[in-house]
DNA sequence: ATCATTTATATGCATAAGTCACATAAAGGC
DNA sequence: GCCTTTATGTGACTTATGCATATAAATGAT
């Protein structure tokens, strides 16, 4: 368990139980990745670890992720041996992966919004200091 | 797999695959809640599927959570019998828990911050209709 | 007094999700 | 040939979650 000191540290780094953190980001981020355009695994890899828009970068993961979503038909795959390096593996994605793209976007908007009241209470709460707002018992 | 024609539908009606939403949620609920004042779970049950807060209300899962924070010291429980029905087991939260909601909400306003550019890209895309910015493939 | 109902807490099991370590293989440089 | 980089994957394990069900105290009805 985390010291708890640094009240604002980096919690990844040190303390496990973020582990069950809000997560499921991977799949859609994935999605409007090839929304706009084309890609194979190891560049989204590459553009995951750049960004810090998702936290979950490993690779086993992500192919796993690809080779699940050809599977449900939101994208499909073919071989790209044009390069130097070995063959890519390149995904475009579907109509129907951009109709789930678009309800997962409807999903997140509720979760945003979800998430605004929650840090708006407990910002209430701790402004407050004491939490004389709505207490109940 | 849901049928994507009403693609604003209550997603989680029909489409067991968004069950890979995103979650975490009722961990920092729960301390928030009990950060306003102690409350035992069947109360905490009532009030989560009242609001719209938090996705989960199983009650297995909640009861499960509430020990787990108890082994880690985030709650207290102590039992009340006063009133009528069972005896209910009444949790307070403790300094540590109080820190612990405190991490939690650093971790989700990031959270909300990654969330909000996702769904700026996203209607970015869907506004400029093909997605002309920053396509790299 | 017994039976159904409400309140309340919990366990068991199956599956889903995520992590970590490692395997494979092509190309290019040396 | 051998090492490194690029690239795609598999296997095993742990944790998280969901769903069904068990238990039990009090209360009200009969």
């Amino acid at each position: 368990m985390c010291s708890g000191q640094d009240r604002d540290h980096e919690d990844r780094e040190c303390c496990p139980q973020f582990a069950g953190r809000v997560r499921g980001f991977l799949q859609p981020w994935i999605l409007l990745q090839l929304s706009r355009g084309s890609a194979h695994g190891y560049e989204l890899l590459e553009r995951l670890s750049e960004g810090e828009d998702v936290a979950n970068a490993d690779p086993g993961f992500l192919y796993r992720t690809l080779r699940g979503f050809e599977e449900e038909g939101l994208v499909r795959s073919s071989w790209d041996t044009a390069g130097s390096g070995p063959a890519r593996r390149v995904y475009a994605i579907t109509d129907l992966g951009r109709e789930y793209l678009h309800a997962w976007a409807v999903h997140l908007r509720r979760t945003r919004d979800r998430l605004n009241r929650f840090l708006a209470d407990y910002e209430a709460l701790t402004t407050g200091e004491g939490g004389e707002r709505d207490v109940r018992a």
